[in-house]
DNA sequence: AACCCGGGGAA
DNA sequence: TTCCCAGGGTT
């Protein structure tokens, strides 16, 4: 897949002013503010943070409040203070040119893995992953990887996947096509398949998971419970289960949801109480909902069942049936995602 | 591993 | 409103 994502980011790759040239300085810059922040925000930042420090030397002797001003409205304002402090840093220790070495670049302040490689590769060329938010989510796509990208064991799995594919090829452009792609065309929801250039081998798409992964599904505190909540249909009937006397809100009707992590493992919940198999078919969102007492994170999935079953409604019949606030907010978000 | 940091845009 | 965004540092 390298060759096809490489082909096409040469073809295709956006226009930004960091990727006007390979000044280790302007990289490290952009990758900075680049953190947790959009590429349409961070452009005129970018411009005038250079304008007004266009060396490491410029930006070392400047005062903090200076460049806390040049800041203002991005967020995440200590990545202004570390950038100040690394300044100063590169140029007591390398002589004001930013260090070449992996180790020391991961070494100054505010850079940790991805961002170490991500200056590594682009200013330097040099074959070192970048994962990122995009570089998980494309990767659990194309190699089909149900596992949740929020834990850190995945993650660390995920980059040896992309330290092999980057064996021998041009990482600058990977790990810059990643970021295109992931941002263009392997979006969150809804991803442009038709236009994608890996779609042929995407485990994903042939599978038909795109709407399913990345599994991203972050540990919440104990007093909430994490639910996935399915939505599971036969043509135009929905499956709803009446809650049981003395408990939670009894006897009103609800979604079938069970106390999991995962879509799949709804699957095998549903299997033993059903005897019935069900098709992943979508991630429809995740919904909070607060009690008095209790906060659920409905983690809602649409399932398809291959025959009807006991229990089935069709809209129409969903209106004369009590549902709680809850479900009805499940019920909303998979009629507009529809 | 969990938590904090932040403003903006999209659904 | 909520989630996501080219994450990192501290505890």
């Amino acid at each position: 897949m390298q060759k096809q994502l490489i082909q096409w980011y040469q073809q295709n790759k956006r226009d930004f002013p960091w990727r006007k040239d390979q000044d280790p300085y302007h990289i490290w810059i952009s990758e900075i503010m680049l953190q947790q922040t959009t590429t349409e925000t961070v452009i005129p930042y970018y411009e005038r943070f250079l304008e007004n420090f266009s060396t490491i030397e410029e930006l070392a002797s400047a005062s903090l409040e200076e460049v806390y001003k040049m800041w203002e409205g991005l967020g995440y304002y200590r990545r202004a203070k570390h950038l100040h402090e690394s300044a100063q840093i590169i140029v007591e220790k390398y002589q004001g040119k930013f260090p070449y070495e992996y180790n020391d670049i991961l070494s100054l302040k505010g850079i940790g893995e991805y961002t170490a490689g991500a200056i590594s590769s682009i200013a330097y060329g040099k074959q070192v992953p970048a994962v990122d938010g995009n570089v998980l989510r494309i990767i659990s796509r194309y190699y089909l990887l149900k596992e949740n990208i929020a834990e850190t064991k995945v993650q660390k799995k995920i980059y040896q996947i992309v330290q092999e594919l980057i064996l021998n090829q041009d990482a600058s452009a990977f790990n810059q096509g990643m970021m295109d792609l992931g941002a263009t065309i392997c979006k969150p929801v809804h991803p442009l398949c038709s236009r994608c250039p890996i779609q042929k081998e995407c485990l994903a798409f042939k599978n038909k998971q795109t709407d399913v992964l990345p599994i991203n599904i972050k540990k919440i505190k104990k007093q909430e419970i994490s639910y996935i909540t399915g939505i599971i249909t036969y043509q135009d009937k929905y499956l709803l289960i009446q809650n049981p006397p003395g408990g939670l809100l009894e006897n009103f009707y609800g979604f079938v949801q069970y106390d999991v992590e995962s879509p799949y493992s709804f699957v095998s919940s549903f299997q033993e109480k059903y005897h019935q198999d069900l098709i992943i078919q979508a991630h429809i969102k995740d919904i909070k909902h607060v009690f008095s007492h209790r906060t659920w994170f409905m983690h809602v999935y649409h399932f398809v069942l291959e025959h009807e079953i006991e229990g089935m409604y069709t809209l129409e019949e969903i209106e004369a049936l009590p549902l709680s606030t809850a479900h009805l907010k499940v019920l909303k978000a998979y009629l507009k995602f529809m």
